[in-house]
DNA sequence: GTCTATAAGACGATAGAC
DNA sequence: GTCTATCGTCTTATAGAC
C-alpha cells in the first residue's frame, strides 16, 4: 500500500470540495463526474473508492458548500446575535453572492434542484435550511407582544426572511435586466431588515414611540 | 399534404402543454424529448418540425406554464385588485399548488434550472417574473406616507412579496419534513399578507388608530 | 407532418493493471 | 488508491420513407 493513511482522507476533501463549488453554481445535472474529478486533480476511475454514485457526493456537497458558505463565516467573527441576523441577510443578499464572489449558498442555488431527488439529498437539504433558519431566529429583535400578537411569532419571523432571502436571490440569479436584480435584491434586504425588527420600521416605531408618550 | 393547415397548430399547442407540465414539475435537463412527445401523442422524429432544439421548446414552455398557472385563473374570475392580489397570495402558496393538484408556477419550480441556460430561457423568465410582480402590486393596501416612509414603496412591497412566495414554494417542494413545510408556508403566506397590508398587521393598525384618535 | 432508423456523442458505473 | 479502458445506456439531432 504505497498510499499514506491520511492520502485517501485529503483526496476525499478535494473531491468534496470541488463539487460542492460546481453543483452549487451548475447544478446537479450539469456537473458531470469527470469535471469534479479533474477539478480535484484526479481521474474519473478513482471516484468510485470515496463513494458509491454521484447522488451520495451531491448528499455531502450540501453539507459542505453550506459549511464554507458566507453566513458560517459571519458566525465566527459576531457576537452579539442580532448583528449576527442582519450581516447574515446584508451578506447573503449582497452582489458579491449574486456574483459569486464567495461560495454560494445552497438553498437559494439549488432549491428546485433538489425537489425531485432521493430522500437522503432532501433531508440534507432540510438541514441546512433549518440551521440557516435558526440563524436568523437567534438574532430577531423582540417585539412587545401587544403590538405583534401571537401572530407573527419568532418562528415566523425568521422563517419568513430566510424564504425571503433564499427566494430573493434564486430569482435574481435568473434574471437577465441588471436594474431589475438590483431592485429585487434591494427590497427582500430593506424587507428582511424590517422583519428582523420585528416588522415595524423605524418611522412606525417612532410614531408608536410619540402616541405612547401622549397617552 | 394530407395535413389540414390546423393541424400543425395544433400539434405544436400539445407539445407545449405537455412540455410546460413536465419541465414544471421535473426541470429542463430531467426531461428528454422522447417523453414530451410522448406525452403530446407523438414520436421524436415530429419534434423538429415544430422546433429547432430543446431550449427553444423551453423557453415557449415557461410563458406557457405561466399562462396556465392558477394566478391567471384568479385574475380571470376577480375584479377587486386586493382581493386579486390575496387571492394569488393563497392559493400561490396553498397546499394544492405544493402537491400540483393544479398547474405549477414556473417561477417557484424552475427558478434555479433557469439560471445557467441562455439569454432567450432567462428573458422569458424575466417577463414571467415582472408579470407577476405587477399583479401584486396593482393589489397592494396603499399606506399613508407618514407611516411607511419612502423605504417601503409599492414597488419594493411587490418585489417582497413575490420573492416570499417563489423562495417559500421552492424551499417547501424540496423540504423531507411535513411539519416544516406547512410552517414554512404558513409563515410566509401570512407575512405576505401583512406586507400587501402595507408592513402592518391588525394589531398595530388598531394600536395606531387608537393613538390618533388620542391625539 | 409524421414516422422509423440511425448517427454521434455524453454519461454513470465497472474491470483490471499497477 | 489511482490509473486507463470499456461496457451499457441514454441523449439530441438528422436522414429519408411515406
Amino acid at each position: 500500500m504505497p498510499y499514506a493513511p491520511a492520502h485517501k482522507q485529503q483526496s476525499r476533501e478535494r473531491i468534496v470540495r470541488a463539487a460542492a463549488e460546481l453543483f452549487a453554481t451548475k447544478g446537479f445535472d450539469a456537473v458531470s463526474i469527470d469535471q469534479v474529478m479533474e477539478a480535484a486533480g484526479l481521474t474519473r476511475g478513482a471516484f468510485y473508492a470515496h463513494f458509491r454514485s454521484k447522488q451520495e457526493l451531491y448528499r455531502e456537497s450540501i453539507i459542505a458548500a453550506s459549511r464554507h458558505s458566507a453566513v458560517n463565516k459571519v458566525l465566527e467573527n459576531l457576537r452579539d446575535p442580532a448583528q449576527t441576523t442582519r450581516q447574515v441577510i446584508r451578506s447573503y443578499l449582497s452582489d458579491e453572492h449574486l456574483a459569486l464572489q464567495f461560495f454560494p449558498c445552497p438553498m437559494a442555488f439549488l432549491s428546485t434542484d433538489i425537489a425531485n431527488r432521493d430522500k437522503g439529498v432532501r433531508d440534507a437539504y432540510t438541514r441546512v435550511f433549518h440551521g440557516l433558519s435558526n440563524v436568523i431566529e437567534a438574532g430577531l429583535e423582540p417585539v412587545e407582544e401587544r403590538l405583534s400578537g401571537d401572530v407573527n411569532s419568532r418562528q415566523q419571523r425568521s422563517l419568513a426572511i430566510t424564504a425571503l432571502m433564499v427566494g430573493g436571490m434564486a430569482i435574481a440569479r435568473a434574471l437577465t435586466d441588471e436594474d431589475s436584480k438590483n431592485a429585487l435584491l434591494r427590497a427582500c434586504m430593506e424587507t428582511a431588515m424590517q422583519l428582523q425588527e420585528g416588522g415595524l420600521n423605524e418611522q412606525m416605531l417612532a410614531q408608536l414611540s410619540d402616541s405612547s408618550a401622549e397617552g
